[in-house]
DNA sequence: GATTTAAACGAAAACGTTTTCGATTTTATC
DNA sequence: GATAAAATCGAAAACGTTTTCGTTTAAATC
């Protein structure tokens, strides 16, 4: 059962090696008989060629890497989508590592995927990283790179993000619309940009109703997880009764925060609205609905590997290529728990 | 910018290709003498192999294909997490692939990694599939190779499973012995062996108990959306009005019924209880919270990597290897849908 | 029929590594 | 110092493909 190979074709046909190759190809310089009978035999041989052998010889896999702080998140596992579908579509194959959110481990992941001689990588950063040696390295290696979601702005590179700021404006100024005078936001980490921006477009919107901004209704989760939600709701109703909305980084600290509510028999939305970021799945099946920003993680997978895909293709015919970087729409999605 | 290779290693230090390639791969015929000195320049100049040509000498490129029907799940995406870090403990990468719950797809998607000639495959069926012409294929060329969860019975290969009969007996039990006396059940599509298994112990639950088993209290779901869990407690709940139990496929069905029942002020656990499948992240976090069998997910994904490397290995070295089965452990949780 | 042009083919190098096996050098033994 | 043994090295083939460029054959032109 071994594998068959351009030789034999050439061997029981009685040609050359080079003939069979360019007839698989079609190139011009082979007459169409011949070309017809390597067809034929190829077809009944089942003959592949041989990735291995191919990769060698053009430098090339036609594979990518894609890296994220974990594939367990629903956003993250849409996007993976995304990407996955967009890459089939032009014959490449995605090879996927996790950071876990830790920089030494996404060092060690972009190392491995640069060893392993990948045509472009797709990342969104770790909480702690930001422009560090590891991308450099992409950047000097002159490997086709996207960052998605989760970027640096001192990356010189194309990216692919919503307008986190406006989103966030958008949700806190929903919060205000439905009446609500003291608004808490329960952010992100410190480091990302994304948790930067959404903190800056909650402060946007207070100012421009005029509601004075208070750090101390400033949350910050270390790791944006559901209990975070629940204790920062808790820490939020004790130390400041008077708050009638609140705004979380994610749908899933948001859930949290409505656990704890209805725990407390603290009745959503008419003692406390709450909203949340991303639209999750799970924010349309809690009770009450919540209220979120719409994230088109999906599309954020397609493009990012369309905008990777130019730069593979420039690269491959020497063309310059110049960063680009693609701003998807978010939505604000009102449901029962801004009512 | 050009890669560094062997040849140019060995130039500058005036030996041959040979011996470079031998000191790094700590050869004994190879002189300390010069085997440092080859180590040290190769650090200098950031020497690493080119895979390409190690892949194609070496006839294997440390790679595994997976193929599963959606990665927005959170029982594949918690698999998918346990594969990738399990396999990367070997320094073997994980290419991932969906078939969609389509038959035509997951051909293509298994043709696709047997051309790229990865080391190994491992697959969880999608409804269509049994024991079809793409994977005899891959037993044919005797590429290694493992399903997980969704199996045929009829594929000779290694599984890693979870007696899902016995886990649906168990739930069934659950609720019986929580006094429902007329339970019905949300069952997966006809194909899909885990499907039929659930069924199955519902069945022998029921039988135990002495409880008449109806087929009018079975409904079948399609798609197993969180839909479809929806319409089917409605449609549960006008056709027999005093069913007090109900056991579905999947927590995202469960989760369906929920939402219809608070949405119709039917009390849970009062007036009906409710138990799913899987243990998702979800189901902690609705009102009231799930009750549902425990699924290892990311277990399920470490052993199906364990077995597989086994297999690779035992390949490589021309032993012969004896398909296994491992069977995971489940467990019920029980929680306030079933009080 | 000689010459030019076009069509069809193939030799060979290249991609970078691994490994076998023979050659050379060094060391040990008497 | 001759011989044997051990240590060290390198030539070369192989993995299977792609592509350049030269060669041969067939067709076209005068």
């Amino acid at each position: 059962m071994k594998d068959i190979t351009l030789k034999q074709i050439a061997e029981t046909l009685g040609i050359s090696i080079t003939t069979v190759s360019k007839a698989l190809k079609d190139y011009p310089d082979v007459s169409s008989k011949t070309k017809k009978s390597v067809l034929e035999l190829a077809q009944n041989l089942q003959y592949t060629p041989n990735s291995f052998a191919v990769n060698l010889r053009t430098k090339e896999s036609k594979t990518i890497g894609l890296i994220i702080p974990e594939v367990v998140h629903h956003f993250f596992s849409s996007v993976i989508n995304g990407i996955i579908e967009e890459a089939e579509k032009s014959g490449y194959l995605v090879i996927i590592l996790q950071s876990n959110e830790s920089l030494t481990l996404e060092k060690k992941q972009v190392e491995l995927l640069i060893n392993k001689r990948v045509d472009g990588i797709i990342m969104s950063l770790s909480n702690e990283s930001n422009d560090d040696e590891h991308i450099k390295e992409i950047c000097k290696r002159e490997i086709p790179f996207v960052l998605f979601d989760k970027i640096s702005k001192f990356i010189n590179c194309s990216k692919v993000i919503i307008d986190d700021q406006k989103a966030a404006f958008n949700a806190t100024e929903h919060l205000i619309l439905k009446g609500c005078k003291k608004i808490a936001h329960i952010r992100g980490p410190v480091n990302p940009q994304n948790a930067i921006d959404r903190f800056l477009g909650y402060k946007k919107a207070l100012e421009k109703y005029n509601i004075p901004f208070d750090y101390n209704l400033v949350y910050t989760c270390k790791n944006v997880t559901f209990e975070e939600g629940k204790e920062f709701a808790a820490a939020i109703l004790k130390d400041h009764p008077d708050v009638d909305g609140i705004f979380a980084i994610t749908d899933l600290v948001a859930v949290g925060v409505l656990a704890h509510c209805n725990e407390q028999k603290i009745v959503v939305p008419d003692q406390i609205k709450v909203i949340g970021f991303s639209n999750w799945f799970m924010s349309q099946v809690i009770t009450p609905k919540l209220s979120t920003v719409d994230q088109p993680s999906y599309e954020m997978g397609v493009q990012s590997f369309t905008v990777l895909l130019e730069e593979m293709n420039c690269k491959k015919e020497m063309r310059p290529f110049i960063p680009k970087t693609i701003e998807l729409d978010t939505q604000i999605i009102g449901r029962d728990s801004t009512l």
